[in-house]
DNA sequence: CTTGACATACGATAGCACTCGTAGTATCTT
DNA sequence: AAGATACTACGAGTGCTATCGTATGTCAAG
């Protein structure tokens, strides 16, 4: 009952994915660290702690026990939930169309000459790769 | 009470997202012309019309009252909300980095050549317009 | 004028995300 | 031993999304 039919963990909410986000940074980390990352925002510990429960009975974590509190982990990378949300917008806001994504992304915001260089190294980086 | 503090409308959701892209694509639609679109989902009549009234509430959605039927138009257009969700997921996903989005973007799947083309075409036309 | 077709309005419900309080249990300290 | 401390488990409440059924209004044809 915990696991998805292909082991394919469901996509995390927003606040799931601020957890994650500490846990990918971070390393494998016990509620009481997360708790204490999350100290800016007003939340109280129990609240994570079900948080991370839930996260776990859904996939998204793994957890170690130890001598005294668990231990959580990630349980996939960052890069691959990464894609699997842009993935996601990419078809349900911009109908697939990868073009329209980049032009958006360039138009939706002042985008520094530093931040322009660094998007065309990644694209020939990736042809490189692709070789 | 119907509009927000900024008349900055809400992100849309999943479902109000689809119903966006069918006016953004066909034009300001009745209701009922709406959900013959969406036919492929199994919703009923009133769920739009309830759908949409929401949206309207939430200052996603104008209305012009009509001899017998209402017209429902998107109030943003398709550019602009495109940009509010791909900046949402840049800063939840990514952490604000440009580059890693790209990068994901690039190797989420297998891209084609032309598609590859048409990224770096968009790149090149963010540059000439930024002159 | 009555009836049928078609429209809007709106209440009720189910599911999910998020939150918190309380209870239970194990460990540490005195 | 007893109390303080720290952890997990879990039920329950709130708010929002999505869904549908029902009530109501309006017009046109007979």
């Amino acid at each position: 009952m915990s696991e998805n039919r292909h082991g394919q963990a469901p996509l995390p909410t927003e606040a799931e994915l601020e957890i994650l986000q500490i846990l990918w940074s971070r390393g494998p980390q016990t509620v009481r660290e997360v708790h204490g990352a999350l100290r800016n925002k007003q939340t109280v510990y129990t609240t994570v702690l079900k948080q991370m429960q839930v996260m776990k009975e859904k996939g998204l974590l793994e957890r170690t026990e130890r001598y005294r509190s668990h231990v959580y982990a990630a349980k996939q990378p960052r890069e691959h939930t990464q894609q699997r949300l842009l993935t996601d917008l990419l078809q349900r806001a911009f109908s697939g169309s990868a073009k329209s994504l980049v032009l958006g992304l360039l138009s939706s915001r002042p985008v520094s000459r530093e931040e322009l260089a660094e998007i065309k190294q990644a694209i020939r980086k990736f042809e490189e790769d692709a070789k």
